[in-house]
DNA sequence: TTGTACGCGTTATCAG
DNA sequence: CTGATAACGCGTACAA
């Protein structure tokens, strides 16, 4: 027992060098107990879990039971070392508050469980430096896919992604150069169809209201399709209400009509970036005594179960929230099949919703 | 040039066994290769990420630029395996749909994400059996903690929790035999409090309405709750009318209206089991021309956003969803730091929240 | 059909 | 303070 341990050849091998280790935890239940515990090699209890037809009946059913007597759970790490595949889909995200994403995370759990893939969260609170931190500390987890809202992202993310060759789906907004897969719809283009509702129901001065922040792209090109459409239809296209630091909340929205109204007593219409904010400043209004759209018009924008309730109900424009999940799964299924992928942009279609509050 | 690398003693071994194996995939950068482009060991290499004091300043600059030039991002799984520690929190949900609990995983994030803990989703979609599955392939990532909504489980999903050792976090339940941790509180006592409220209010026929699947048991208590009260009260129990198999929208509130009528024609107080519901019902009574609460009072369950903006105004019972994510958290990184947990068990407060509509 | 021998990428341990 | 080496638990490749 005495340590003399190490002599590299000469006596060969030899022991000593062993009990170099014994790992602190209470270590689980591993292949091996399992397979000690059956009679086998560990290798057939490997087969068992992954590939029973290949196994004897008896042999099979000797390993289950002692599967089940030992509850025993494979370790997915070690299967990844193996193996290099994680089953795990990352999804990166603004937030989850305030449920604008969240049926796009359950759609697109609702494609991927089935198919055996766990879902990885990575919040990126609507900053595009925590987005970064976020995509590579997910790289780290070897995801098989990634999900992420949006398409503005740090050139350095942007690197990350596209380097790491895995299949990324850019969702919730449009551009002609994704990283990778696109499914999405254009911020822009539904902020002008908004305008043009505004501007056919008669409305003049139109107000934008919303949360611009550096990390919410999406925001920014609602503007700036407000901005080009109130512009080309003659109107004053720079009124425009910011919602910097404020929390997504109907209390923000509220607030935010009596500093529009001091700031444009003769606004007659607001277009804000969220129902939220809408559905707060029509309570607002209610408040006020406003006549909602009489003396002041409100436009939202997501389409949500509150905009449907509120009186008078909302305009607003509807997101398939939901759907871009599916879709973003199924792509992600194809691409991780090798099956061909038919349609790597998917273009969603938004809704005009016209409500009484316009 | 010929490979006769690796001569490890005597002649003995002998190669062959060689090129065994050339994984797939186009191996992604490893420490090893960051550690020969920087001229030290690997374990230099991982010194200088996990314990920078320890390594000269040089060498670290050396290192960490060798970093940034190949890209570098640690292998998740390759430490879990040599550690024992996976960085990973999961969150067993039955849904993310309709937001009920998208706040109580924004907070939960909100305190673990700063620590260095990442989280994995697992949905149920409100089934016990689907509970049990999602645990087990949970399990399998080896996880540091779980954070899981109900205290209802399969035997079999239980012991699993138990066995696991894992610090578990039950949540938005109460009860007296919880697997480990508990952030939550009585749905029973919620409803009693809306019942009292009711009967308080005058209303003396009461129907209870909601879905009360058997994977939802929040639901379930609530029910009880109802049950019990106005048994107590003096009122009739048995008016109860089950959406099953229904989503949870405000269609599926709207419709229930009707079958609740033409069952109970002369109930006088609808209590749903969620906000939503409620809201779509109330919806529905403006469309039958019927008064909220004159003809028929309404209250609902959540404390969402909708009940607020609603006209009527609805009276609800706000559950603190966000506090209960923080505080799961909270409870997780104490228990993961060894520090000790003053309170295992952690009630929050409902509160009744009166609106127009009773 | 089953068993044996690596090797996946990292960190703990121990020797310099 | 740095380097060499042995695990961690599983799956692949090959041999039996």
């Amino acid at each position: 027992m005495l340590l003399h341990d190490e002599p590299p050849d000469g006596g060969q091998k030899d022991k000593v060098t062993r009990k170099r280790r014994r790992r602190t935890s209470p270590r689980r239940v591993t292949m091996a107990d399992v397979a000690k515990a059956a009679g086998v090699s560990a290798q057939t209890v490997s087969r068992t879990i992954n590939n029973p037809d290949v196994v004897n009946e008896d042999v099979r059913l000797l390993v289950e039971d002692a599967i089940r007597r030992l509850n025993f759970v494979p370790n997915f790490a070690a299967s990844q070392m193996a193996t290099n595949r994680s089953r795990i889909i990352a999804v990166i995200l603004p937030s989850l508050s305030a449920s604008i994403f969240a049926n796009t995370v359950q759609g697109l759990s609702s494609m991927l469980l089935p198919a055996g893939y766990q879902i990885l969260l990575g919040h990126t609170h609507y900053s595009n430096e925590q987005e970064e931190a976020v995509v590579r500390s997910i790289l780290g987890r070897g995801p098989e896919g990634i999900v992420i809202i949006g398409t503005t992202h740090t050139p350095n993310a942007r690197q990350l992604l596209q380097i790491s060759g895995l299949p990324v789906v850019e969702t919730w907004e449009w551009t002609r150069d994704p990283v990778d897969l696109l499914v999405g719809y254009s911020n822009e283009g539904a902020a002008v169809e908004m305008v043009r509702h505004l501007y056919a129901k008669g409305y003049r001065r139109l107000v934008f209201s919303g949360v611009v922040e550096a990390g919410d792209a999406r925001g920014q090109s609602r503007l700036r399709g407000f901005q080009a459409e109130t512009a080309r239809l003659g109107l004053d296209a720079s009124r425009i209400h910011l919602l910097e630091g404020c929390d997504l909340s109907l209390k923000t929205g509220g607030a935010s009509v009596d500093a529009i109204r001091s700031r444009y007593p003769d606004a007659d219409a607001i277009f804000y970036s969220s129902d939220i904010f809408a559905a707060g400043a029509v309570q607002q209004c209610r408040k006020l005594g406003l006549r909602v759209p009489e003396d002041l018009a409100i436009a939202g924008f997501g389409g949500f179960d509150i905009a449907e309730i509120l009186i008078p109900s909302l305009t607003t424009i509807r997101i398939p929230s939901r759907q871009i999940g599916e879709l973003a799964g199924r792509l992600l299924l194809s691409k991780l099949t090798k099956v061909a992928v038919e349609a790597p942009h998917i273009r969603v279609d938004y809704t005009l919703v016209p409500g009484e509050s316009t």
